[in-house]
RNA sequence: GGCGGCGUGGCCGAGUGGUUUAGGCAAGGGCCUGCAAAGCCCUGUACAGCGGUUCGAUUCCGCUCGCCGCCUCCA
């Protein structure tokens, strides 16, 4: 079973599905105002390989990320390139989901829009307002942070604390500097919704916290995201169930984040670099092995140099893969024999204890080893039982080995005619041959079975 | 100022109170090869510094130094 760092908790803890049912997992997704960047990479592929991982140990998962669509940098950008804000989003949502596709990131099971929740996140305001939770004042709705018992879990630190190191301008209305906004109201010609405090647009606290109950139901078991959400969106986010008397998440985990010279990246250090771009200067799967190979909650350093060295590491799963399919062939009976020694027991058993993918992975780069030389020497049977066992590991993080591109004809031709220069060892055409394939992208190696090429 | 985290061999990056090692990349040597490539084998004697606890610490405790995150929008 599944064991989690918990941030409410400081503690490693299983994760259960309630009844033994589905696992419902809610994480924070983009606001859609510009192209995703490489720490939106990085946690789309954390909560990818948590999803996939758990799929591939049979549990069932319901995970739901939303996309809030509206939002002030939304509006900002509207106006400053003095186009409709459904435009900037509309656009937006398609480059998030062009890149999720690249990067092999299943979609969710449902990703929830905030604008098409006004009426219940409006609903939810009402219900605080009417507790005495929350209050209307000229600019917008509050929560009073005060109101909430344990306010400051997520943060680790008392409200007091929190006060004390404040850094939001004082809102002279804010009965407390901590208290954040439910509902906006709209200032002329901003986009609105009708609400009982006049027309405004939600505060991006209220909306995940309506799309997560709305969607899983109260108590669902997992809430992820970035650690720079813990506080204070999630923190407020909690606050808002606290206050209606619902359970919330009963479990939070949080992704390092990525770094650029040991810095965070953020927009507004201005040290972003965009997903796109990464993704057509490698493969994608690269960053994915990246990712798998530091602990999901350390912070990571994603460079030029880092992704070549994990395509590098790629590589590997990949030859192996194509060893495999060749030693399969050449054995004419299909070989059954499961390997005496279980790695996917073992893999399963880092994966268990708090997503340790660094280690898992370790494990299955140890098994391409052995399986390489299993399939070199007379074991073949065992060697792709093992590299199966090794690959199907591998597919658990979503890292699926390359099937390679298609060989063009021309290419298959000078790879026949190396192989009958090779024959009549004519090693000068032979070596010509090798040299033009190479040029024109082939990587050459030399089977039994001939010149193996690929791309 | 408050809270939290980190400092590991050429690079990245796990982990652990003691014997036998993470793993990936890079490097050197070897096997294989017509030559390569791929693959396999071998090699590196690392744990910021200073104290303490201990029979024994990279691993626990304290201090020092350095770095980072959050406390404002941010994945």
């Amino acid at each position: 079973m599944l064991r989690l760092y918990d941030t409410a908790t400081r503690r490693v803890a299983e994760v259960v599905p309630a009844g033994g049912g589905v696992l419902r997992l809610y994480v924070c997704g983009p606001t859609v105002y510009g192209p995703p960047h490489l720490g939106h990479g990085r946690f789309t592929l954390v909560y990818d390989v948590l999803r996939r991982y758990l799929e591939w140990s049979g549990i069932r998962v319901r995970h739901v990320s939303n996309v809030t669509d509206i939002d002030d940098k939304i509006i900002t950008r509207a106006n400053d390139e003095g186009r409709p804000w459904q435009d900037i989003t509309e656009e937006s949502e398609a480059l998030w989901w062009a890149a999720m596709d690249r990067m092999g990131v299943a979609m969710p099971n449902e990703a929830p829009h905030a604008t098409r929740y006004v009426p219940q996140m409006v609903e939810l305001i009402g219900e605080l307002v009417s507790r005495g939770a929350a209050y209307d004042v000229e600019d917008g709705v509050y929560l009073s942070v005060a109101e909430v018992p344990g306010y400051g879990l997520l943060a680790q630190q008392s409200l007091d604390s929190l006060r004390s190191g404040a850094r939001v301008d004082v809102v002279a209305a804010k009965r407390s500097p901590m208290d954040f906004v439910l509902w906006k109201k709209a200032k002329p010609g901003e986009p609105s919704w009708p609400s009982p405090w006049g027309p405004g647009r939600p505060g991006w606290h209220t909306e995940c916290v309506v799309m997560s109950l709305a969607l899983l139901g109260e108590g669902f078991e997992l809430h992820g995201g970035g650690s720079d959400l813990k506080f204070p969106h999630h923190e407020n986010e909690r606050a808002q169930a606290v206050a209606l008397g619902r359970a919330f998440a009963a479990h939070w985990m949080h992704n390092g984040m990525v770094e650029v010279g040991g810095e965070k990246m953020s927009k507004s250090i201005g040290n972003v670099t965009d997903l796109a771009t990464t993704l057509d200067s490698v493969d994608p799967r690269a960053y994915r092995l990246l990712v798998l190979q530091s602990h999901y909650r350390a912070p990571i350093e994603v460079s030029t140099a880092q992704l070549s060295a994990a395509s590098q590491g790629l590589d590997r799963l990949d030859s192996l893969a194509r060893r495999m399919d060749e030693a399969a062939a050449a054995t004419s009976e299909a070989v059954e024999s499961e390997p005496a020694s279980d790695l996917r027991a073992a893999f399963s058993e880092r994966m268990d204890d708090d997503l340790d993918a660094p280690r898992a992975m370790a494990l299955v780069f140890d098994a391409v080893r052995s399986a390489n030389a299993m399939l070199a020497g007379s074991d073949v049977a065992g060697g792709l039982a093992l590299g199966r066992q090794a690959l199907s590991c591998a597919s658990a993080t979503g890292l699926l080995t390359a099937s390679g591109r298609a060989v063009s004809e021309r290419a298959a031709l000078l790879a026949q005619q190396r192989d009958r220069a090779r024959d009549a060892r004519d090693w000068t055409t032979a070596d010509r041959l090798r040299d033009e394939l190479q040029a024109i992208g082939y990587r050459v190696e030399d089977t039994p079975a001939g010149t193996r090429i690929y791309r």
